[in-house]
DNA sequence: GATGAATGAGGATTCATTCAT
DNA sequence: AATGAATGAATCCTCATTCAT
């Protein structure tokens, strides 16, 4: 990961890999069956772990909104844990399309469809709009979580992540918009 | 950019491109530095049209909404217009983050900086919530910009991306949060 | 052919190849597929090459008996022209089973079909005997050149091959058995 | 054997052969110094068990005629009886020139050695002819007998070989030529 | 004696780049 | 200016061989 996140899965030599990871160039044919099963496994592994928390988080909390806030602030802290982990994972989808299997591709319907759930949720305890178009906000929110992630991956990780769920949330729930009937701001 | 688009830039090669641009190998290097200039070459000058128009849209408008509501539409225009362009565009970022030159850097800094602007002009409009966090929200719209241009190239491009902008902007100004429980903190 | 008839087709390397032939690694593949396909163009087009010849030179000849010698004395002139060639040729039917495509099995068809021609004309003529197994003999002939042609080659060449023709023909026509009837041996 | 048969000996992988062999991959080089060992080895036992049988079966018949007539049928027996065997045996004097070592060399100019002395003694008894190119004959014989075999390899071994024996035998004996116009130069 | 994980040298193949025409 | 054949460095991958267990 520390060499895909280095310099992306194309321009990674093995040699590189194998030379990182302390082992012979061909030692890493054991445990991969080539270089792209290297980005698959690790792909299925992270995902499969990551969208396993999600799940659990977003169950140990009951209303809407508490979901929503547990699972951005799992998945921030998740990133900020491993950086390396977090660029590769940032990068993998869009550099090697062809590689991402539809297990992967399951599961990230699967991570749409708890942002659904949530939403459809917060309808009914009636703390979600209903006149929202629930396709594009399944689809958005990530988008803009990504953009956080990528932000602070480009400004090197030296600040915290974490810190920035509450200030999504904000802009989630309540927009960028002033309240034009009650004026709720102090 | 078809070749790019189809394949991605390190699996793209001189030879496909100069097919598919009907010219002869050799005849790329009298335009283009290197493989990588071609990438260059084409983020810059796609970077500088597009983010003019940018520029001409956010004038065009008055108030601070329907600066970013020309904003959005243009930027979908402009992607739903040439996919090819969007795709690369989409993932060269991330791609070849070493082949982004200052130059462009800086044109990017300058998308952010018309957003920021809108934003502050909004705030003093009184349309735009003053306790937002302003570094967040003009990375998070580019974010939920591009999830929505992803999501449409995933589909293969066959709807209409230009009609997500109303959605967008709804989503932007007055989030997801029911106006009567707005106070999301407990 | 050279470095194929020295060291054999797996032993043989790309970059010897190149080197003998006075040009770079890479320029083999700009006229053959891969490895495998140097192997399988010089035998398609040797092996239709000289079948061609086979069959004028049958034509050459009237009756069956003159028709075989000419084919063998044919064979074994072309083989000796070229030592590279006949060594490569005599080791790739083994060596490379898989190589081996079907047009150039249906020109050792055609081959062993030339044979059997001859022999079918020769029982017509009455100076071949009827009660032979000509699927036998049509398999037996094209051994036995083989194995000469093998030990000429073992013994690296320096002998006239062209003149074991006169020999193997008494061999094929007459057996090593005395006549018993009638000793016409002086 | 059953590997080599199966691939050749180049394209064969110890890892193959450990697998076949019910075997760890290191197990292997307990008992063959190296992969070309193994060919040596079965090569040296193989050659030397089957050429002593051909003396043997040679030394049970009187006359010239059924000494050869023995050692053909011996010869195809036992390439029948094992096709591994033989396919390998078949290919390896061809695909692996450098390993066959002077040992079997000298087997082998013992093989042609006994036929030398079948023709010379059957001269003597006056059933085969003198006017034989001896060294010509005791080439073309075991490749006579050769193609037979491979005739039958290539058939997938799917008849009886051992019956071969007797038309081989009438065919070395008295050639293809009818008696009556036995003389044929012209 | 047997194992099989680890090794790393070696080889096929690709492709950006050059340059004589 | 355009070409495209030739180049050869770079890289993935295989597999014979070793050796600690």
């Amino acid at each position: 990961m520390k060499i895909f996140a280095l310099r992306g899965f194309y321009q990674s030599t093995i040699s590189q890999i194998a030379k990182e990871a302390g082992v012979a160039d061909g030692t890493i044919y054991l445990y991969f069956k080539n270089k792209d099963d290297i980005m698959v496994q690790f792909f299925t592994y992270k995902t499969r772990q990551v969208f396993n928390n999600f799940r659990e988080e977003v169950q140990r909390a009951d209303n809407a909104v508490d979901k929503l806030r547990n699972l951005i602030q799992r998945q921030l802290t998740e990133f900020q844990r491993d950086q390396n982990m977090a660029l590769v994972y940032q990068s993998a989808q869009l550099q090697c399309k062809d590689l991402i299997d539809d297990q992967i591709m399951e599961i990230s319907k699967m991570y749409l469809g708890i942002i659904a759930e949530i939403i459809e949720q917060g309808q009914e305890e009636g703390c979600i709009r209903k006149d929202i178009y629930t396709g594009l906000v399944k689809r958005v929110i990530p988008g803009a979580i990504d953009a956080v992630i990528n932000t602070w991956l480009h400004a090197g990780g030296n600040y915290d992540l974490v810190s920035m769920t509450e200030p999504l949330m904000d802009l989630f729930i309540r927009g960028i918009g002033s309240p034009v009937e009650n004026n709720i701001n102090p």
